[in-house]
DNA sequence: TATCTTATGTACGCTAACGTATATAAGCAA
DNA sequence: TTGCTTATATACGTTAGCGTACATAAGATA
């Protein structure tokens, strides 16, 4: 099998005019980013920014306590490491690689000299960063008010546009992770949607039978999110959607 | 009475170089910000950018059910309508005067012109916006996991630190809307709170006697958000702290 | 003064999610 | 095959916060 690799699969630098990407190209190193790994840790120094190609990451807090909670997610829609152009070099949250895949890293300075161009990078690694916080206020909204049902409908959608295909790899460990609930909470949830024929399951397989279905019983959160990525990064279109209202 | 206005209150125009600071001063126009004004609506499009100085808003969104939650709070440490400068012109959440004062606006075109130049203001913007990030993300963080009455310590210490004295004009319905819980929730918790002499209120006048203690209840969330505002805007010591751990 | 409005106090049953414990089952290793 | 590890299932008492209803009290208004 051959591997088809290339940057045009995330958004970001696809959406790049062909010279500013002719320029980047030449840096644009390809990784693999496994399952689990820190692309970066919580108050630590970016050496890089990611772009995702068929890789997810999570944006997550860890709290003293061990608990923790997801704040966003990034796929080959985006790219991970912002503050590298905001200019605080770090962050207090951890970004974990939650769905393996591949990804291109570009070093920190060829960002940040690229970025200070005031291009066409400069603009759409800031509308980006502008749907990503809009994915932060909607996760902060849904943590208040919406049921765990709802919320694992939520984040299962926001991960299949993330990602080709409708199976993702994902035990219910790492889904209550993310969604900082309990285990056997998550258990009961996807249990209900696996009895209505919704999704099917098994040991860290979950398969999405029936999506229309998935945005039925979504709370609002889930189309706030993606109308706003869609206005704000246009020509994305990641997933078949049969209704998005 | 005096009024001793200036755009100086404000940290962002405070912290810009003279000559960016003179080249603003003409178009930075003083305007009064009355109790509950919008400053903007969801989706709504934004005519200027806003300095507050002496009054404080919220950014928060407004669900479908009429339920509200608090993405955010701007004083005179940022701005309101980073959207303009980020690309996206709006946002789904909206913006609400949340204790009346002043505050100063600038002309859309004229912020994106000096934000185009990637100087000092671009760069104080972006270090504003990072640290609201972080503060939407431990919003979310605090919704998920921490009691009604730790995240009220939060929000009094929040809101403390981004105006002066220790007084907050602010019923307990208000702050019930703002944090997305019952009124009755509120009242219980201001109830302990005064019953232990950290606060003191009467019908919308709330006072901190006890800061301290306030800063021993609190959840970490506080702490986070407040040191990485003091590392991404330094020079910005709003209020006495007596203990930040 | 009496009345009205708004802010706060209190109570009661209800539910979602928690913490904890234990049971089953699927895949992997020996 | 057997055993081991990991993933999922189920149960039970507890609790924070909800929805609702109603009571008090402080200012404002007449």
């Amino acid at each position: 099998m051959s591997s088809p690799h290339s940057p045009k699969q995330n958004y970001l630098l696809d959406a790049l005019p062909a010279m500013d990407y002719a320029r980047l190209l030449p840096d644009l190193e390809l990784i693999p980013m496994p399952l689990g790994w820190a692309v970066y840790e919580s108050g630590g120094h970016l050496g890089y920014v990611y772009f995702p190609t068929t890789s997810m990451v999570s944006l997550l807090y860890v709290m003293e306590s061990g608990a923790s909670a997801e704040i966003a997610i990034t796929g080959n829609e985006g790219l991970v490491g912002i503050s590298l152009f905001m200019g605080g070099e770090s962050t207090p949250s951890r970004a974990v690689v939650q769905s393996a895949g591949s990804g291109y890293r570009l070093k920190a300075g060829v960002l940040k000299k690229e970025f200070a161009l005031g291009g066409d990078l400069q603009h759409l690694a800031l509308r980006y960063t502008q749907a990503l916080i809009t994915q932060m206020a909607q996760t902060a909204v849904c943590n208040r008010h919406h049921t765990l049902d709802q919320q694992l409908c939520r984040w299962l959608l926001l991960s299949l546009d993330r990602l080709a295909g409708d199976e993702l790899l994902m035990t219910q460990e790492l889904i209550a992770n993310m969604l900082g609930v309990r285990r056997e909470g998550v258990t009961e949830a996807a249990g209900k949607l696996q009895e209505d024929g919704l999704i099917q399951y098994s040991r860290g397989h979950i398969k999405v039978l029936d999506r229309p279905k998935l945005e039925e019983r979504v709370c609002e959160c889930y189309a706030v999110v993606r109308k706003e990525f869609e206005r704000l990064l246009p020509y994305k279109t990641p997933a078949p959607v049969h209704k998005t209202q």
